[in-house]
DNA sequence: ACCTGAACACCGTTCAAGT
DNA sequence: ACCTGAACACCGTTCAAGT
């Protein structure tokens, strides 16, 4: 079937295939897509220049589908929402996260996200000169955890006695269960951390 | 050239060469090792189970290398000794981040740094129901701020007007200066508020 | 016990051929 | 312009054969 008269093939659907494949936890790569797209390896090299192409048009897909549309309300709310918006994207891309974490971000829609939460922090109370360092430990949070979230059922498998260890692992929860509940006490540690610093500038 | 004498293998030397490589930036995988260590690909199979026990090797070396060799001292002294040498670990190699995170943990000697940690924690006052979450907290920390450390100079350069954004990063630190002092604020947050979480079980 | 070499099923990528 | 199929160099892994 050569050279249909409407293309089966777009940059989109390429897209869309890569981040169902991704979605599900599939193996990612170009033989992978072609064959869900019902098409032979070669033919998207009619599209993309190769595999990295790929990536770089996910990355574009995913800042636009996890930024928070509002960013209004109290700032905690919206360092909340920041974070878990991007815990799930971190966790369910996770292998994005080398591309994403070692570049300069210039990305319009991306910087003005960034700008509108150091806005809300600034506005709360928050001095000037420390706005970035919170953000950076916004940030460090949520790739943490994010990372935390997709990592394997079992974080850990004694296979030789252990002090406590075992038991503890053995005795706790597991999967999603254990990842929600660190992320849930590392929310409520950070938020509570900032509340103090925004309390102690305050009796200055 | 069958079966030397003096074996040209070792689960070491393995390790050696995979790290060397990982650290280049090279591509990392079973060929690329045997090649390095002059060897067919095959032999490696003699002492390892494949790709992923090289993996963990490689966790196992790193986790000696950067844990502190005491973890004597008081509970948050413990705490913040383990994440200035994880946050350094992850800094210093950054492209294993990639590979270690998704894979459970079983190399003995990892398993055993986690033991202690979770000994000291539970020594200290922390409820054995929540010992693994402050672990996945501090974990996700460490992650997160060796990250942070390991990424650009500039994190952000916005190329459209911004609200504050733009000021902020034009007068604020940079590389290493703001990436330590993000992970400075972080822990006093993190401490701070672990010995809230303490306090609070002691009321009970 | 430990290395080789052949073999297998998989990758990503190129390119001539077909319409 | 857009898809195919053959081809290439690579991957991780298995296994019989050799000492």
């Amino acid at each position: 079937m050569p050279r249909p008269r409407t293309p089966l093939l777009s940059t989109d659907r390429i897209a869309d295939a890569a981040m169902e494949l991704v979605d599900e936890g599939a193996p990612f790569g170009v033989n992978a897509i072609a064959r869900r797209l019902g098409v032979t390896p070669s033919s998207l090299y009619n599209h993309i220049a190769g595999r990295d192409e790929i990536v770089e048009l996910m990355r574009g897909r995913l800042v636009q589908r996890y930024t928070p549309a509002s960013l209004d309300g109290t700032w905690d709310e919206v360092v909340e929402r920041m974070l878990r918006a991007q815990r799930r994207m971190y966790a369910e891309h996770p292998f994005l996260i080398p591309l994403i974490v070692g570049k300069t971000i210039t990305d319009p829609s991306v910087i003005s996200t960034y700008d509108r939460l150091a806005s809300a922090l600034a506005a709360a109370g928050f001095p000037e000169d420390d706005v970035l360092e919170v953000i950076g430990i916004i940030d460090a949070f949520s790739i943490g955890f994010g990372l935390d979230l997709a990592s394997p059922d079992d974080v850990w498998r004694p296979e030789t006695p252990t002090e406590i260890l075992g038991r503890l692992v053995e005795a706790g929860a597991r999967g999603t269960t254990r990842s929600d509940r660190a992320f849930d006490g590392g929310l409520e540690l950070l938020l509570d951390g900032l509340r103090l610093r925004l309390a102690r500038y305050e009796n200055d």
